[in-house]
DNA sequence: ATGAAAGCGCTAACAT
DNA sequence: ATGTTAGCGCTTTCAT
């Protein structure tokens, strides 16, 4: 910078000026300073900006596995919002670890980012607060009593559309295969079935728990279903590996789906469509949920931006494929 | 620092030696030091430390889609690599589009990373080489003429291992089905099946191209083949979507995989041992892919490293499943 | 084993 | 419309 002020023969100052479009250079002096920067091959140093302003324009994203499609799905959507406010996006993947997350936050927080989005953190509620405390910070799929601690989810109560959407089908026995134990996506989730069977008088679903979230796990738990209560005809399941496996489970026993079983899944990930058959699923706009996590930061830290904290909530909607089907007489 | 400096009674520079682990301060003056910056809740700043050291402790990644399943993947290993060694993750989706790379350069270069991954990228050679000159660069699955530029590659040629597998279970007529029409990975494998049909003295497979490369495609493409010569049994693909699709138009026409035409896909992807049936494919250790690429460039970076340059190939394996089967009598 | 001073590249505050 | 000065938080000489 040194060098350009020199060579243009203006002061550093309006070089520093230019560079931050100030609109109170002439033009020709602006054009001379942005040749010489040109011809220089100038770049305007970042750190050395981050240290005099505080500001790095850059975010954090903590998330548990990038190798699931959701959170990669979900990054590309923060990616494309970070990449549109010109700001840089700093990457963690936390493994589950309560102490790698931990140990990430400070490494992002010694980057000085502007601010920090937490899918699925680990940490617990006094721990996150503390961190707001040095950024703006959003958690995802999570509520979080401080009011600072702005948060977006997906609606899984969606899957009470799932449901519904069976009810109307015709079925009255219902099986829920469920996913992680202690989530809250997985509380919701079921309590989403749960709920619609209650207020539509029905009795209530049998439910599978403690089976891996996998293809196989549903195919396990399918056949713990079908052994327990061969009865059902409707099964909602916390996600679409489950409901292939148990389609797979019930096609095992010659039970055809959706002429003898109707199976509804969650997430509509990229096999649904091409499962056997193709999968009727609850859909989630993973894209657009990280996006809206993103812009929720930004609205806080973009220069001028002061939106205050906020809870928001990805709506998701019911797709129909073939895995559903009206009940037989 | 200067905090820390004045509550603990010594020089703000000791306090720079205990946090650099300098082995020349005394053991009473280092946990002196450590407990009141644990007290005073310090963290150091990196935009400071990269401001004048130059280094930012910190690699950018450039990939062209994160919600691609290979690139999520690869970014995994990547991470995980970059925080074993204490490093940061830049990480910019270019989209595919050269502009947007060439501003994510920008971007990370700013950021004074200490060395860059592109992936996919869609810059020219000597554009690459330009960016070599300012930070040390591993590119992957793509060679260059640059001896500066690192490089690391799957082996794409492993296609020939499942040509041979054929081969070796008797059939003669080949179909194949091919990926992105100017691709490098699409050519290699290409000629990895060829070459090895040619060597075994056998007739050229009969060639699908231009088709999208999605599961679609491949049911489009595989009926072409059928159309124009009905006489094929082995058929092998790009990827393990066309693979896929291949088979779900083999079954369309009522024919069976692998009694009457035995398919081959390339990946591994996770649903493949889910197809129906189960597919034979080139398992690609992407993660490793990308742990290793990591390490070709801390290898170059880390402090005391100072590896030459490299060019690294990534061995994949074949993983026989039940898309293949002996050709008929 | 510890400290003092200079400066990394930039911007904020205050001139002019 | 442009320039001067100070200083962000740290490390690097060079002393002591």
């Amino acid at each position: 910078m040194k060098h350009i002020a020199e060579e243009a023969r203006v002061s550093i100052k309006t070089v520093s000026r230019v560079m931050n479009n100030d609109p109170a250079v002439k033009e020709t002096t602006r054009s001379k300073v942005m040749d010489v920067a040109g011809t220089l091959g100038y770049r305007p140093n970042t750190p050395a900006r981050t240290l005099v302003t505080g500001k790095s324009k850059t975010i954090g994203l903590l998330i548990s596995d990038i190798g699931n499609y959701f959170f990669s799905e979900m990054v590309k959507g923060v990616q494309v919002a970070t990449e549109e406010e010109g700001y840089s996006l700093l990457l963690c993947d936390t493994g589950e670890n309560p102490d790698t997350e931990l140990r990430c936050v400070d490494l992002l927080l010694g980057h000085k980012v502007d601010g920090l989005i937490m899918s699925s953190s680990r940490l617990q509620d006094e721990q996150i607060s503390n961190i707001a405390n040095y950024s703006d910070v959003v958690i995802c799929n999570r509520i979080h009593p401080d009011e600072k601690v702005r948060s977006v989810c997906i609606e899984d109560e969606a899957l009470h559309l799932a449901t519904e959407h069976l009810i109307e089908l015709g079925h009255r026995h219902f099986g829920y295969i469920g996913g992680p134990v202690r989530g809250r996506a997985a509380w919701m989730r079921e309590e989403g079935c749960r709920e619609v069977l209650a207020r539509h008088g029905l009795e209530k679903p049998i439910v599978a728990a403690g089976f891996p979230v996998s293809i196989e796990g549903g195919y396990e738990a399918m056949n713990w279903i079908l052994d327990v209560k061969p009865e059902v005809t409707g099964i909602v399941t916390y996600n679409d590996m489950l409901a292939i496996g148990a389609m797979k489970a019930i096609q095992a026993r010659g039970l055809k789906v959706p002429e003898d079983i109707s199976v509804v899944g969650f997430d509509d990930i990229n096999f649904a469509a091409h499962a056997d058959p193709p999968l009727t699923t609850i859909s989630v706009p993973i894209f657009r949920f990280g996006y809206a996590t993103a812009q929720l930061l930004f609205g806080a830290i973009r220069p001028g931006g002061n939106e205050s904290p906020r809870h928001d909530v990805i709506k998701c909607h019911l797709v129909i494929r073939s895995s559903t089907g009206r009940v037989k007489a």
